[in-house]
DNA sequence: TTTAGCACTCTTTTTGGTCGATTGCTAATC
DNA sequence: GATTAGCAATCGACCAAAAAGAGTGCTAAA
């Protein structure tokens, strides 16, 4: 062999490239006669299949049985994958959906992935998730107070991060004043405004308690609620699609598909595999197979992408499908829709607060 | 026949109790040397088969085909669900689950139901789903404004109902002032408190319009923000281990599974059927196979429950499974669980709040 | 009225064999 | 030396026939 041990003789990888293509279109193994009659490769079968027995002992291909054509390997994707220069011309149907994006009405972080997970779900025909960054990142950037009884009042927070809100409702075991929860909101504007989750210690807990002399115990009780709130702000992940897996019959085994679908409903485990991404990091990430640190997602790919907004990170968005998806197609959904994403802050919601009318009974 | 036409002799119900007892354990028809020999039914394989026939004859059982044994019929399970005196001994593990329940931190519905459904569907071990009530209900007790910047300001809603809140980030294609958004809150305090959905008309919206002098343009778009605000707060349906339906085998056929599966994710027939039910009533209601009205799960059964806190309707907790279905565990736990929740109000987070400790770090 | 027994029916499992697809290898050809 | 044609070998998919198994309905006896 006249090439170095991982370097492909462009024989080799023009006939890697359609038997990965070949499968992904038909889910089946591809045979020499089949690349030589459809795939357009300019070779008899049995130079084919000679090139095939290499491909595979190279490790790019694998054999299901003896008399059956050979199917990709992880590292016959995750060849494909790399040198795929993703081409794929969204029809206007898919564009639309991708406008559709645009018109979500609310600029609140949640509500743009939710509705990004869904397009992207919807145009790529497997399931899609979205990240929502981890709490470390969270701080609140103002808190308000809204007294309701002696017993009961609510605090506002809003975090740094795109003015997301979180609200606590907060029951008492004593009662207070409408002015004593009116200084609570004093006192934690000025000890907690732009603290990270990690910042709260005792000193800026006793601090407040101290500033608070007529009533110590709201500091404490507040402060509880305030982390637990941070941390819920922090990261969620959600999941679109899921009954989109059930098409494809890589998860025709139904045990297979009730564990994977168990790990998604159970979602630790892929925020955890997740989590372990770079969140500055720009590019695409795309596991293949068992490059995926779920265990259970081993006969799977996930493609996973930053979401930026006003150049911070405000989350990520996925892909969940076989090992054999529709790469190009995957890769410029994911890819245009955090372009979107990323334009999205300009245009905020002007222009559909402008366009309303009193007729509010036209909606949903 | 001895017996008037809705009038079984014990022995047949006997029999017919047995049938759908083995068949909700085994899944599958149900012969009559079974029940002779495991079932402990006094008489021989011969009496069986003839009882059995006539059970088929007025409809209570079926035969899938001549060789097998018998299944209940929808009639068959109605009976069954009918003349249960379902007692079903919660194990310490299960009582242990609603126990942790009881020790929801959060006073807010949403909290709460969910809790509730996760309880449900972990203890009987099928789909639970959880309804928050219709927005007719709702009414907005109390608003609060949260100034951001001049183009941007917060507002807090907070319902009638259990003091669930809600916030919308509004931003605004024009610049106000802060004293404006204090002054809009007072407006709306003054003209929405207690307003149904329904309620809101153009001449309310006027009447602010006109006191909000300096800028009546924020009344619309705000009216706007709210009526979705109302809508979002009405009404909501969720549901927890949808993957709890693959271990049964009457969802092994892919193309079911598939079709349940979207019609669960959709969620809107199943809003449709449900909101058909009687808000007030008290009782569990048991739909079985056909009775549902959605028609894909015409052969699963719904078991369904109001739930109420402090004498109010708050929503309702269901399950979701094959006919064949552990009716005592689930009815159990259904009216246990409902039960937990309309003695939880008088708890709250009384308990939970005095507990607090300043080692905030202990959590999760 | 109940039961034992048996023929009958229908599904499930097993078996055996054919068919077709694909490969690897060898020999011929370019 | 690279490519190709041809062919035997392999193995799963498919199908039909046979066997096994489960359960019933019916009849006759207890």
């Amino acid at each position: 062999m006249e090439f170095g041990k991982n370097e492909l003789s462009e024989r080799k990888k023009l006939i890697l490239k359609a038997i990965v293509e070949a499968h992904i279109k038909l889910g089946e193994p591809v045979g020499s006669k089949y690349l030589m009659q459809e795939a357009d490769i300019p070779y008899s079968s049995a130079t084919i299949r000679n090139e095939m027995a290499e491909l595979e002992e190279l490790g790019y291909l694998e054999q299901p049985h003896t008399s059956a054509g050979r199917i990709p390997s992880e590292l016959g994707y995750r060849f494909y994958v790399d040198t795929l220069v993703y081409q794929y011309d969204m029809s206007t149907k898919e564009a639309g959906e991708l406008e559709k994006l645009l018109s979500v009405k609310k600029n609140e972080i949640d509500k743009i992935l939710e509705k990004a997970t869904q397009v992207a779900s919807a145009i790529t025909n497997y399931t899609a998730l979205s990240l929502k960054h981890r709490p470390s990142a969270i701080t609140i950037r103002k808190y308000e107070t809204v007294y309701l009884d002696s017993f009961n009042f609510i605090i506002v927070m809003i975090a740094s991060l795109h003015d997301s809100v979180k609200t606590r409702n907060i029951k008492l075991p004593f009662a207070v004043s409408s002015e004593m929860i009116g200084k609570l909101s004093k006192v934690l504007n000025d000890n907690l405004s732009g603290v990270s989750i990690e910042q709260i210690n005792i000193s800026i807990i006793m601090k407040m308690e101290s500033e608070l002399t007529e009533c110590p115990e709201l500091i404490s009780i507040v402060v509880k609620n305030i982390y637990e709130a941070m941390n819920e702000l922090g990261s969620e992940i959600k999941f679109e699609g899921v009954n989109r897996l059930l098409q494809y019959p890589e998860y025709s085994d139904l045990d297979k598909l009730q564990k994977m679908i168990s790990t998604i409903e159970e979602k630790s485990d892929i925020i955890r595999a997740i989590s372990t991404i770079d969140q500055s990091d720009d590019d695409t990430k795309i596991f293949i197979g068992s490059e995926n640190m779920v265990k259970i997602m081993d006969d799977s790919t996930l493609i996973y992408k930053n979401l930026k907004l006003n150049g911070k990170t405000i989350g990520a968005i996925g892909i969940i499908g076989p090992c054999r998806m529709d790469y190009s197609k995957v890769l410029a959904t994911i890819d245009k829709l955090s372009y979107e994403i990323s334009q999205l802050s300009d245009i905020g919601q002007l222009p559909e607060a402008l366009d309303i009318d009193l007729k509010i009974d036209g909606e949903e």
